[in-house]
DNA sequence: GTCTATAACCGGATAGAC
DNA sequence: GTCTATCCGGTTATAGAC
């Protein structure tokens, strides 16, 4: 199964020697399979004895290397925040609004589709209010909102792209993207019950890169 | 509190007489608690305890009017549903595709804003892969959906919009409008620490209209 | 229909042997 | 560092008086 994957791979990998590289060997796996109960079934809902199932771990040594279940949970939303902003550097790269923003959200709608626990983890966290991680929202997110949306107000006043709201438009990109993960199920059912397969995938990608141009005032002459 | 705000509007109602009315007035009483309870911490992690709290009800009484929580649990999600689908109507009253998807979009966005916590239950139900309401995905939306996608279809090859692909933009117009509601939280954060005030969603609604009209061809004149 | 008390169960965390 | 057995607090659901 898919579920296992994840760390089967790790597991699979040469075996530690020293006690640093078990611990870290050991807290990867676990934060992997509790990525996966978090995802599924929420804070709550996820017990600690099926992380450690799932990890291949007796639930005791859990809470060897993780002192609550809440510090588990916290370590993972750390690691799920940074994987997201690291998605935003093709958007930094060039001062081009069109390779930009096709750039940027290419690269969300990968992380959607290759890290889809992470995305609902941290969709569920949002829902909650973020009690956990709210004060990285202020010290790391908000930042650099306020960068990137200056940086698109410059080219908006530069006459580049359309006078729209950058706000509105990340919201935009980010919901469209994070969607493809978080209802994936949804998408599978009105899709004949399947999964998006790569094509459909690739297709969905360019899809919304186009529509997101357009309605920003970029024309895209790829085909339809 | 806000959160109160449903509960009180329900008890202020007129006294109910006969046995019909009492268990009507108290189902939804408790429907209304249970809606943001189930929000708020998820299936799993909300108790009935605490609905019946909210409700102002003992917690025997609510096991008295829903045998168990997955019961009470399913009943709010046939409920938010029919909302969901109601909100349709705007865009099947119309053939000019500017016309429907604008009033479609601002229905949804309305929504968001009016009844959030039944957007963030369907958000987490669908993360978890629906495994209550995957019965009504089937029977419901999914012949809704095929019926408004081929309604778009039916539009670009009227030449009446640009070739885009109806379920992609389906998706994006679902995610965004919902994200209003799903991502208030990390919205307000970005927001300067408040959520956002009638005036900024109204301009909301009229960017994320904006930005899909253009998008699919369909040039907006209002004012950025 | 309403409500107090409680049965039956489950989950997070730990003790302590290996 | 690993693991079994266990404690303790909390949760669903019900019994049974009013």
């Amino acid at each position: 199964m898919s579920d296992t994957r994840q760390v089967m791979k790790i597991k699979q990998q040469s075996k530690p020697t020293g006690k640093r590289a078990i611990r870290e060997t050991n807290e990867r796996l676990i934060m992997a399979a509790a990525e996966q109960e978090f995802a599924q079934s929420g804070f709550k809902g996820t017990t600690t004895e099926a992380i450690a199932r799932r990890a291949g771990v007796p639930k005791a040594n859990l809470h060897y290397y993780f002192s609550t279940k809440e510090a588990l949970y916290h370590r993972i939303m750390e690691d799920v925040c940074e994987h997201w902003l690291a998605a935003a550097k093709p958007f930094d790269e060039t001062d081009d609004p069109k390779t930009a923003l096709c750039g940027y959200i290419t690269a969300k709608m990968d992380q959607a589709r290759n890290r889809p626990f992470g995305s609902r983890v941290w969709a569920m966290e949002m829902i909650r209010g973020a009690p956990v991680i709210d004060d990285y929202l202020h010290s790391a997110l908000k930042p650099w909102f306020i960068e990137r949306t200056a940086k698109l107000n410059g080219w908006i006043k530069a006459g580049k792209m359309s006078p729209v709201d950058p706000q509105t438009l990340f919201f935009m990109i980010w919901a469209t993207t994070q969607h493809y993960a978080d209802f994936d199920h949804q998408i599978s059912v009105l899709n004949d019950d399947s999964p998006l397969s790569d094509e459909q995938f690739t297709r969905a990608k360019d899809q919304v890169c186009k529509i997101i141009l357009n309605g920003v005032g970029l024309k895209l002459l790829s085909a339809p």
